[in-house]
DNA sequence: CGTGAACTTGAGATTTCTCAAGCGGGGTGG
DNA sequence: CCACCCCGCTTGAGAAATCTCAAGTTCACG
């Protein structure tokens, strides 16, 4: 639940009467499995889910039996805010053994009400999510493979690391290649033999989950990153005279 | 402004004095010459732009000369609401000579706050935009560049219909071929091939800017295309005892 | 230890890109 | 009013990136 507040936070100062009512919010907290659908295309939830623990990832799968994997969640992020107001349009699977949880979509609505100064946060950390959708498309239809892989890795330890999930410059990614793959329109061969390629140049490590970005500053300039699209401590429209 | 309401009301019915007060939001009217920036990545707007007539696009530009085209906004959509609460990570473009519509920030918080049926609709565009990223991110990861030309003319298509743009299967569609194949992650003469494959095949015609779907159902087989991503009607989350 | 999932490697196949050149039509200046 | 010009479209052909298929290999776990 902190990791929530933590990345809620990123989107908008908190004074300490939107901690304590945040503290309260989370329902029930339900374990989960590893690579089990937690929502499905259709679904009409009635409450949305944060993860606590785990990597939850969210996907389509195409008639023809691809699967596009549209974003990966990580511990303090909303999944489904947007099934508070629409039907959901694709499917939410954790990972790795994932713990979520859950708030009333009717909790929600009168956290929403009743201090806008949460509210407007919610909203920014649906809009950040909005934009790394645009980023990775970006990345799908105009960088090359190399870029792509190398612009992912640094995304996603500037997303651990803002919730304090990163040691230094390694931090746990417990995807498969295959599910990386998915994410980046390309083969798990290939995603395979790209990273490869970035170890050899020397740029990052692994080891089982654990990956260590050993050249920051070569590995953004390779994937072309720029931080500005994450929004972290982005915040704007906030109404100067409010309290 | 009509195809304006009229698209807001896709994301949730309104009543009549909800009409009434759209009809006065929009201070300035703007006339932009074709292929100009309207808004830059980085800017700080003020007010949130609408498109009242013409063709307008989202992209990035990467630091490799190359650009993705996120988004086509045509009458009716609200283009930058993300910039309400969060910087601009993309620049804003027309296509075509258009006329914008702007509303202040001002203007929009104090709707937002004080006629939430309207401000839910207004939210409920801001996640069906975000859905339209979703399923592009599809397409550029996992659909071939027939079914991605194929998909992005069944989307148009409905969003034009969805505004009363459309006549029949027969829609105008402005944008170069180089436009959509930066949209699309596709060189301009692989869309240039991959149309008149379509074409050749009976599913379509243009001329012009004048595009023909010549064959609904098979165009949509071929792009794997199916609606309930746009959430068209999609409307949930509506108090039932409000009013 | 045995097993299976994930990772690795090799090599030919495919899709799409890039480069290059020609075509066509609408708008404009003489 | 007409010729010219430019932008966008079209076509061809070789090049490049990535995929697919296939066969190991490794490592965590039971």
């Amino acid at each position: 639940m902190l990791k929530f507040i933590r990345h809620l936070e990123n989107y908008g100062a908190l004074e300490r009467a939107d901690l304590e009512i945040l503290k309260t919010v989370v329902g029930r907290v339900r374990l989960v499995a590893a690579d089990q659908d937690i929502a499905r295309e259709g679904d009409v939830p009635t409450e949305c889910s944060i993860v606590l623990d785990g990597l939850v990832s969210r996907y389509k799968l195409l008639p023809t039996g691809k699967r596009q994997i549209l974003s990966f969640h990580i511990p303090g992020d909303m999944v489904d805010l947007q099934a508070f107001l629409l039907g959901l349009d694709h499917n939410i699977a954790s990972l790795t053994p994932t713990r979520v949880g859950y708030i009333s979509h009717a909790v929600l609505n009168d956290i929403i009400t009743r201090h806008p100064r949460i509210g407007r946060a919610l909203w920014r950390t649906a809009l950040a999510d909005s934009a790394i959708f645009r980023e990775r498309l970006a990345s799908l239809g105009r960088r090359s493979a190399t870029q792509r892989v190398a612009h992912l890795l640094c995304e996603l330890y500037c997303r651990y690391s803002a919730v304090g999930l990163a040691q230094g410059y390694s931090f746990e990614l417990s995807a498969t290649q295959s599910e990386l793959g998915d994410a980046l329109g390309l083969s798990y061969v290939h995603v395979n033999r790209t990273l490869q390629a970035l170890r050899n140049e020397g740029l990052i490590t692994w080891r089982g989950t654990s990956f260590v970005i050993e050249d920051w500053q070569e590995l953004k300039l390779r994937g072309l990153f720029d931080d500005g699209y994450l929004h972290i401590g982005d915040v704007r429209g906030e109404p100067t005279k409010e309290r």
